[in-house]
DNA sequence: CTTATCAATTTTGTCCGACTAATCACCGGC
DNA sequence: GCCGGTGATTAGTCGGACAAAATTGATAAG
């Protein structure tokens, strides 16, 4: 039900400034009680999508007030046809959060965190990326990388980057075969925490980064990414 | 509504992994109908902080699910003690993200990003953070450079970060004057991106941002920062 | 002709009561 | 001791009715 809205208003169906019809019109449309409409539009007013006022109706708030780093609305975003300029500045976000995270991570790693990363580094060998394994793999790696910087800020934006992670991968194996192995880089990652060296860590996922960013760059070719 | 719950949550009151009563006996308690009540949970659902399944009842995620990044879940968790911890953490993530927004922002901004950032710069100038208006035009600055950026996530961030720094601003003044003019510091901050230079914007950014830290810490005297 | 005030209508917000579906716990049979 | 069924508990859905708020339109005064 959300899904269905958040999907039609992220994919640019609605377009911002718009206004839902009616409640009752809506709700009979989509064949669900009034009851169930109101709490799909209450989620997606949560999540700052849209914004209710009496007599007004209910109208698609502009995309700078959305939470484009929601799980779900990232979900929606990544259900359709991907915006190539959105995963550019993802991949941007990225390039800015991870390394200053893998740097945090190695002074601050715990012997549990390190065998947190141990373990999905392995999952990562053991399955290719290929399969759903070996995504959830990825996403856990990056998960408990950030989970060791101990800070909850960033353990938050664990989740929207892990989405994103996996969606771009998804979009990678759906257009063609993956051109490299990521695990090489990331075990480097790993290592350098591991070690506890702060400048290595950061430099290892600096280029972890970059060649992921290019390796998605490469599955869209013809479009040229800047 | 969602505002009481979401405060007794964010506040520790009801702690993860709790069970919530039942919904008709919390909805009698609060004095709501069944309804509002459960648009309320939907609310609190979308933002990761419960979940609720049939016959186990909603339980409190746990806090590593939750989107700390809300503006609204940061406005309750503010609303109450301010836990130090938490505090550091957002002053972390600035001083990861701004930084490297304000390297952006000296690459692409706009003769209006300009323009925005002047404006604010200006209200600041003139009202102090003593007020509302000062506080609010400290945000719009803020807001007008990761604008710049051009990077729709790092604009969604802002909304995080522009609520966390009034907060903390706020939360400064509420204990004892402020021991520094902070119109300098913006002011070389938007002199380099109008410049262009990225490395100056860069380190005056970083400078801005310790030295933020650094007075919030004063402020809360006693404690110290790690 | 402009402007201000007031009323009517539209749209969300709230409430109530009943029913449905799913799941877990208990109980009996195997 | 294990397995399957049955009942109870809880969220989820539904439909209808009412309340509140705000915009829009009409109306009257300046």
């Amino acid at each position: 039900m959300a899904h269905h809205l958040g999907r039609a208003i992220v994919s640019g169906a609605i377009q911002p400034g718009e206004r839902l019809t009616g409640e009752v019109a809506n709700a009979e449309a989509l064949d669900v009680s009034r009851s169930a409409y109101r709490e799909a539009v209450q989620v997606l007013a949560a999540k700052g999508l849209v914004e209710s006022r009496t007599k007004a109706g209910t109208r698609v708030l502009p995309r700078s007030r959305w939470n484009l780093l929601d799980p779900d609305i990232l979900a929606w975003a990544f259900s359709g046809e991907p915006d190539l300029g959105f995963i550019r500045d993802l991949f941007e976000l990225r390039a800015i959060v991870e390394p200053a995270a893998a740097r945090l991570a190695a002074t601050r790693r715990t012997k549990s965190d390190i065998a947190a990363m141990r373990a999905a580094l392995a999952l990562m060998r053991r399955h290719t990326l290929a399969t759903d394994a070996g995504r959830a793999a990825d996403r856990e790696f990056h998960d408990a990388l950030l989970e060791s910087t101990h800070n909850s800020a960033l353990i938050t934006l664990s989740a929207s980057i892990g989405a994103a992670v996996n969606w771009t991968t998804q979009f990678k194996q759906r257009t063609k075969a993956l051109p490299r192995d990521p695990v090489p880089d990331h075990a480097r990652v790993c290592d350098a925490i591991v070690a506890g060296d702060a400048d290595a860590a950061e430099a290892a996922m600096r280029a972890l980064v970059d060649l992921a960013f290019d390796d998605t760059r490469y599955s869209m070719d013809g479009l040229d990414g800047r």
